[in-house]
DNA sequence: GTCTATAACTTGATAGAC
DNA sequence: GTCTATCAAGTTATAGAC
């Protein structure tokens, strides 16, 4: 029985948008046609872009979230785990679709959107950062390790969409996996 | 001499707004009221928005590469020239002049500002490399080695506007520093 | 719940006086 | 070179029929 409500391609039309224009540069119009929905569906189920964003960008997080518990979620040992998910095929192209956010005026400016955003990395780093505590670090530095592997993720998407080049990301994702094992070794 | 002219200060003006804001969420009328000269005189020297774009964020790739050499330039060995550019003290939560416009459509979208951002990362990533090199490491691992580090700077400003904490950045330089020089007393 | 029509405003850009 | 006035198109949102 899935039959897709009117509200659920609302919401799907607009994470599409949202993941490849942003926030801001998508007009309501853009979803509608894009749902195929008539107008005052939208406004009947969202009575603001606001309240359609919070649904997108909110459906969208629990997604990545989501997709990112299946690499770090396993009973691998933790380095593994780590290296799996630095290491999990992205579109880097593309871009983060929850990091992307950060640059989005519309975003930013609205605070309901800003807690979205800063539940799903502070969620992100909560895991990371047990992990790496797992491998016998003490926790300032498991923490500050925890924040560079999401850099290296979030910064590697920016580094391949300005130089047009998927490799830039996996190539940041080397440098910093090459410095994760070799570490690991002489430890 | 230093009269500031009207076509410098709207190429000011419109480089602010496009930090603090980004191309697509700044009209050219907020360039105008920011940079107080008449509407005439904009689309005079800019025709379009996009020439003003062009000279905006070129503008702004050419201070930030200054500023970067002013790092990495200096006659200190290649590891101290790294760390000194990784730690520099940055506005974290304003985000990337250069690199948060990769995630706006009106500069992807537009060939020229694609080029003036491709540029500024390729010429970082060079000179990071050449610098990875002089402390013995074979050129593949430079490379990978220099796109981490970039992306370190790049994924950090993204946490620390996601988790509106400055820290964030400071902690994901630290991981990735922490690594760097442990790395460098083992090998 | 869904639709069409439209209001009130902003956008990027042009016209033409000075 | 600089200004004000204005345009056509697009934006978010509302009105009111079905």
């Amino acid at each position: 029985m899935s039959t897709t409500t009117a509200r659920d391609r609302l919401v799907g039309a607009a994470q599409d948008l949202f993941a490849t224009q942003g926030v801001g540069a998508t007009s309501p119009r853009a979803v509608l046609a894009a749902s195929g929905v008539g107008q005052g569906s939208l406004y009947h189920h969202f009575p603001t872009k606001h309240d359609l964003a919070v649904a997108a960008v909110g459906a969208t997080v629990d997604d990545a979230l989501a997709q990112a518990m299946r690499s770090l979620g396993t009973d691998a040992p933790a380095i593994e785990r780590l290296v799996a998910y630095l290491e999990r095929p992205r579109d880097a192209l593309a871009g983060c679709k929850v990091g992307r956010h950060t640059s989005d005026q519309a975003v930013m400016d609205d605070e309901g959107l800003r807690d979205v955003l800063d539940a799903y990395f502070v969620r992100l780093l909560g895991v990371l950062t047990a992990i790496f505590r797992e491998t016998g670090l003490p926790a300032d530095v498991a923490r500050d390790r925890a924040h560079a592997a999401l850099a290296i993720i979030q910064g590697g998407y920016v580094l391949a969409r300005a130089t047009q080049d998927p490799g830039a990301l996996t190539a940041a994702v080397r440098g910093f996996v090459g410095l994760l094992t070799t570490q690991e070794k002489n430890t």
